[in-house]
DNA sequence: GAAATAAGATGATTTTTGTCATATATTTGC
DNA sequence: GCAAATATATGACAAAAATCATCTTATTTC
């Protein structure tokens, strides 16, 4: 799927760059990543590259969100991770030179940011900031993925979805508002999209949260923060 | 837990140094880690490390097994990975400087060697190739737990033990007995002991493995890929 | 080597979750 | 704005896996 590039975003006025690796770059390291840069719009389905291929750089994303997908068992796939405004996207394969073990899709309309496979190289081996905040990130996904990985066997589904809504709530484009599919949040909890419609069904019933149409908004924090430990 | 120091074993001697990050250390470099290396003896069931401590150093597996436990819901834990000889643990807390995120308990009689954080932090910070070595190791970690993600998601226990039982065969001190506890091997594949030792059973009848006491030996290896694969 | 403890085995049962079918609502593309 | 495609919702049912109970067999420990 070739994309066409939409208007450039500059890093210095984008307002993920506090939060985002580039708060690790100088003014002249910004200007040649603004360069070197590519700007992409994604509708929600569209796909930013496919497990097996070759990185062709970094995607920072600006906008939107991000599902980080791996084919599993039955034909089923598994949302790893969800990046969000800031996030970016694509690291490991690069550090490690190696094919991409994991889709990228576009779970909303998006905004992404293409860095150059070179131009990320240049960041890591002349700035040990930018390479440490990378290994940072490496360190994270580790301690996620272990941690999801323990609650995906042990905690009941009722628990994992409280528990994801209130992880996307935090870091929904409009705060508090998630407007993923019942099929993705149900991928990235693992489990089914049924089931997950049944599970949200109960937490509206017992006003912990609303839905409309496509979107969930959180009403009661403290409630599903407690049914998502009510396992532990 | 106080343990004491067993006889010294030399790394140039460690049958496998070839196969640890020990492989990028210069002559100099491993007569350091020779000198400030504490040799360590555990019985099965005693613990290197606590989930939540701070770290001391890398602990290098000489002999032995040891399992790396997250504490999961409903009081149950989770073997994150299996450190067999040549393998390394707690690299992840040293690079973060953080504390433990998981447990290290030995799951068999194991000696291990545990070389200080500054000799470590030494090593990564003077030579680029074994920094390298540890940034790789970090990266197939992330590899290896979300593809065990998604496999706990979406794999059936029947498959997933079967996965399990052809992986621990490979990495096992003696080639092909494993000897892990039904309810080690439980936790390593997300379920329960009663399902895991049913499905022993099962593969048992059908002449996959034989089961001697607590040791499990595959026969029948094709035949345990296929159910493994059974369900992709 | 005997007693105590831990691990393994197995049946009966319940719970959880997934599957299949089908109806309704919502979104998308023309 | 309407038809087609997608997504949501829900019931009935099946399957997978967990729980609980009990018993046997190993393994430690003194």
């Amino acid at each position: 799927m070739k994309k066409t590039a939409t208007e450039q975003i500059f890093c210095e006025k984008c307002k993920n760059s506090n939060k985002s690796l580039i708060r690790f770059c100088t003014g002249n390291e910004v200007s040649s990543i603004n360069y070197s840069k590519t700007c992409i719009s994604y509708k929600r389905g569209e796909t930013l590259f496919h497990e097996g291929s070759m990185p062709l750089g970094i995607f920072c994303v600006s906008a939107g969100a991000i599902k980080i997908v791996k084919q599993a068992s039955g034909g089923k796939e598994m949302i790893i991770r969800i990046a969000n405004a800031g996030d970016i996207i694509g690291y490991r394969s690069i550090v490690m030179q190696q094919r991409y073990e994991a889709s990228a899709v576009a779970a909303e309309d998006s905004k992404v940011c293409l860095i150059p496979r070179e131009e990320f190289n240049k960041l890591t081996a002349n700035n040990s900031k930018f390479y440490e905040g990378v290994i940072r990130l490496l360190c994270e996904d580790i301690e996620n993925s272990q941690v999801k990985m323990a609650e995906i066997a042990y905690k009941p589904v009722r628990g994992r979805i409280a528990e994801a809504l209130i992880l996307l709530s935090n870091s929904a484009e409009h705060k508090g508002v998630i407007s993923l599919t019942r099929e993705d949040l149900a991928s990235f909890v693992g489990t089914v999209k049924e089931t997950t419609i049944r599970i949200l069904s109960e937490f509206k019933d017992e006003k912990l949260i609303d839905i409309d149409k496509r979107n969930v908004t959180i009403l009661n924090m403290k409630g599903l923060e407690l049914v998502s430990r009510l396992y532990d």
